[in-house]
DNA sequence: GATGAATGAGTATTCATTCAT
DNA sequence: CATGAATGAATACTCATTCAT
């Protein structure tokens, strides 16, 4: 990678993460660098390409802490994965607001990275979610329904710790675990006993 | 409201769920109508205020949804809630592609339409909470995240019928309450009982 | 005239006046009236026709004020026609300024009307002139000349009436006329004496 | 200043002196130079811009002829004045075209302009006028009156140079300052004399 | 590699005018 | 006479993209 393409990768993804796909012009970014306009179009084919290759990079480095550990501690791993990413939002919120906040319908082929990244995600949940089952330590469950459900209570309380609204990660956690798999309900003991 | 101011809204709102803000012009909803220019500028007064309008009509159609019930068994409440919203959005798919991927930062005045929505779902699910644990029901919990959570499961569910992932709003709203009541631990009981 | 008509024309004029051909819109002259669109079509061809009979009628109400007085004192004619323009100017600020303040080049019929308002203001000017010159009190000069400069000298007095930088229009009037008759320099008499 | 910009203010000012602010469209402009839509946008920020600017730089060039002489002689230095001013606008018609017949009320921001200009000639005129009561060349007078009227007559005088309708400028400013200086009445001396 | 002047398709918006009721 | 909904031509302005230097 070129040093010129990493600058203009960078300064993108903080200026994207800022202002969205179509408020951010390929004026403001060059200008914000202070390059020409041509310039850009020497490492990007266009617009597109660098908002794609700024939500290719963005997701790689969430996978990057998303370690597909050994299944025998399926929950444990589950609580690992969870943490890092949630922590990762609270470093960079560059990256958790192109995430959280990315419109959809922009263009198919954009909404196609996340949808790949959330269908990871979901499997990386699915696939803890089954092994506990296999195991006895997870009860009988629609795997489909609550592997989504699970990852949407974990997104929006990323968004929470994003917007400033909840306030500790690794507490958030904590709670999100204990929530899913205690339950609500009163009378329960903790899981990892 | 004039028939015609209607008749936009209706075509707006449609065309907005499947385009979204930015690639959906004024000429395409006109010309759509077979309508002038001219006509849609008599009912709006830009581009702006017809998205705006689309947004508020359609959050205003969920929430006449969302009963706020007597307390006296707020769960049961929940349950009803997201049920009738999950079944709305199985009916009404332009309904829901509005309300969950609606792109963020578009507009300031925008984004608070959607805030204030989903802060109202947010208030009816913690107000569940904090009767079930004034009447016993609910275990003491952190209210900011497990509402969060819940609402985030179950916006994740939404989408995932919305996409056609998942089948039934009823068997999803039960499959997702049973997880969210009884955790995902092996040995618990039916809430209900 | 039509008491609508009548009631158009009236409105138009001051608005007109205030805000000038182009800012003014037709929808803002019948919005004021509490009439409709089509009411104004039914009295005026268009924008340009009423903009031209307002005209009209405001050159024609000077006109009435411009009394051609036999000849024998042409420099007191002069005086009292000049007077009492300037206090219409000073009565009815809405005449003034669209006489002084008319957009040249909007259109050459409109231009046309004023500019045939002005010729006849300035052969008024001329005859007396003329005359003058005749009966001996004035000296010999360029008349084209000299007839341009008392109308411009007058016509930029008005002005400072209108926009309130000089006070009274007797007492400029009079000034004016001594420094047409005398001139600056030193050492004069009145010219009625 | 760029050679486009150059080029673009000219043509716009030929192009607005004869068709006036409101009826030139920005795509006149650039058609008849033979450049693209966004050329134009690239050195002014909108039609107003260009306006203004052809405003701001023809009133400077007229104003490097406006010398402020030292007031020895204050009436040759006002001769001296009128006749270079008169002179440009025999030679410049477009200038002249601008100065005279800018529309008022188009936007506060252009009046300004002209005002102010208008409002130097003025100030040189009063400066005139004073040192030349204070030299005893000049009789007593209301100088805020008089210098308008000067300042009109030599506007009206300018107008009718650039119509067509007087012939010399030279001829005109001396029967002009003949005529303020001398007045109208019959026996007087000149006032060089 | 880098530049930045030039491009022009695309879009929102205005407003005088018409015409069926 | 009066209405006012509908029209659509006209225009300003933006911005991604190109290409000669």
């Amino acid at each position: 990678m070129k040093k010129r393409e990493e600058e203009i990768l960078v300064r993108a993804k903080s200026l994207f993460s800022k202002r969205g796909f179509h408020s951010l012009t390929v004026s403001e970014i060059v200008d914000s660098l202070g390059i020409a306009r041509g310039t850009f179009y020497l490492y990007f084919k266009n617009k597109d390409d660098v908002y794609r290759r700024v939500l290719e990079r963005t997701v790689q480095e969430i996978e990057k802490n998303l370690k597909v550990l050994p299944l025998e501690r399926p929950l444990e791993q589950l609580r690992r994965n969870l943490l890092s990413v949630l922590k990762l939002i609270e470093e960079d919120r560059e990256t958790a607001s192109l995430i959280f906040y990315h419109p959809y319908k922009l263009n198919l082929e954009f909404d196609e990275i996340l949808e790949e990244f959330y269908g990871k995600v979901l499997s990386l949940i699915e696939r803890a979610l089954l092994k506990g089952m296999e195991m006895g330590i997870v009860r009988e469950c629609n795997v489909k329904v609550i592997s989504r459900a699970i990852f949407g209570a974990f997104v929006e309380v990323g968004k929470g710790l994003l917007k400033g609204e909840l306030q500790s990660a690794e507490e958030a956690v904590d709670e999100l675990l204990s929530f899913g798999l205690r339950g609500l309900l009163e009378g329960r003991n903790d899981w990892r006993n």
